[in-house]
DNA sequence: CGAAAATTTGACATGACTCAACTGGAGTGG
DNA sequence: CCACTCCAGTTGAGTCATGTCAAATTTTCG
């Protein structure tokens, strides 16, 4: 059950078996159901979440109350609002899950704890604010420069065979446009092969 | 000339006056001319600067050729690709003064012995690195969900009279509008009053 | 002052949205 | 197991927001 995650947590740099130890004395499994939340606006981000199988979605309510969803959550993904977590104030983000799925997790102490235990844990995870940091700038400079179906082509990419797990519409919502647009961008990709 | 870098460093934490003797050790004073850049795609980020007098914009060239603004810097701003200054790698990012600007840097280097001498800044800093995260993400949605005249009217409010130091194509590129969409919204808006 | 750049305005094209109707498949209860 | 309902997905028609191209006007700056 640990070997995702301890693989996870020694991408950059590798964890001695007591070090190990440690990384499982301090996660929490958790099975969520599906439609099951997660998370839900006005909460506090207890736990920063890592998923061991499972979809996930993260998403927020604008104004006109239309859901966006903001991250699809996957096996290997770390989710949560760090925000939230970090300065332990109220989320905007509700996460809920599309699939029935299995996460551990960690507090904040724990995670304090952790990083007091093994220090190199610290760089893992400015490494994990970073690349959400870096993952926001291109969606929102890809948003910016590129059409529809550009950015449709973009997401198979970044989430390849997502398509088989996830409904059309959910799709639809993370890149900003309806299902109609959706569904006519795809017959016309089809249509080109 | 220190004091609003001081005032910026000591909005979360105060400063005692050795502390302060240490930060002023440590930042390099710089003038930028109109025009000049600051830093251009390729370049590692050897600084992160905090702007005293001025206007900087960081913006990026996408694959067809065309520039997006980022960001705009004004005084009391911090700017700089803060990914490329961390872990050192090439920037894709260009940051330029649209006036003449005087700023104060740091080195990764002194930044390091500034977490030293006054561990305290070391959450300054990840406060600012948050921060530029949710802006990111709250850029990204306000983008997702609103149309070119909301995105306009909440711009205005985020940066207040800069539209009397920045051209309006600037402001199109930031808002990923083009110039002649701009003035007519800025037209329309006129006439409502 | 004069050239170059920025802004404005108009006409038209186009991409995406809305509304509506239709189709098909999944889940549910009898 | 079938019939029914409901929801997702598709398709079409019309509309609206924004882009494109072009010309006229204003501003900036050497």
């Amino acid at each position: 059950m640990w070997e995702p995650l301890i693989r996870n947590l020694s991408k950059y740099v590798p964890l001695t078996s007591d070090e190990v130890k440690v990384v499982e004395s301090l996660f929490t499994f958790k099975k969520y159901r599906k439609r099951q939340y997660i998370l839900q606006e006005g909460d506090v981000t207890r736990y920063e979440t890592f998923i061991l199988k499972g979809v996930t979605r993260t998403y927020q309510v604008d104004d006109k109350g239309q859901e966006h969803i903001v991250q699809f959550g996957l096996e290997d993904w770390w989710i949560g609002d760090l925000f939230s977590f970090l300065t332990e104030t109220p989320t905007t983000y509700n996460i809920d899950c599309l699939e029935e799925t299995e996460v551990v997790q960690i507090t904040k102490a724990d995670l304090e704890t952790l990083y007091e235990k093994v220090p190199k844990m610290e760089r893992h995870f400015r490494l994990i604010i970073q690349n959400a940091f870096i993952a926001s700038t291109r969606r929102l400079s890809s948003n910016l420069s590129k059409s529809a179906p550009e950015r449709y082509e973009d997401f198979i990419k970044k989430y390849p065979q997502i398509d088989q797990r996830v409904a059309n519409h959910q799709i639809a919502s993370y890149l900003g446009i309806t299902p109609q647009t959706l569904s006519r961008i795809r017959s016309q990709a089809a249509e080109r092969q």
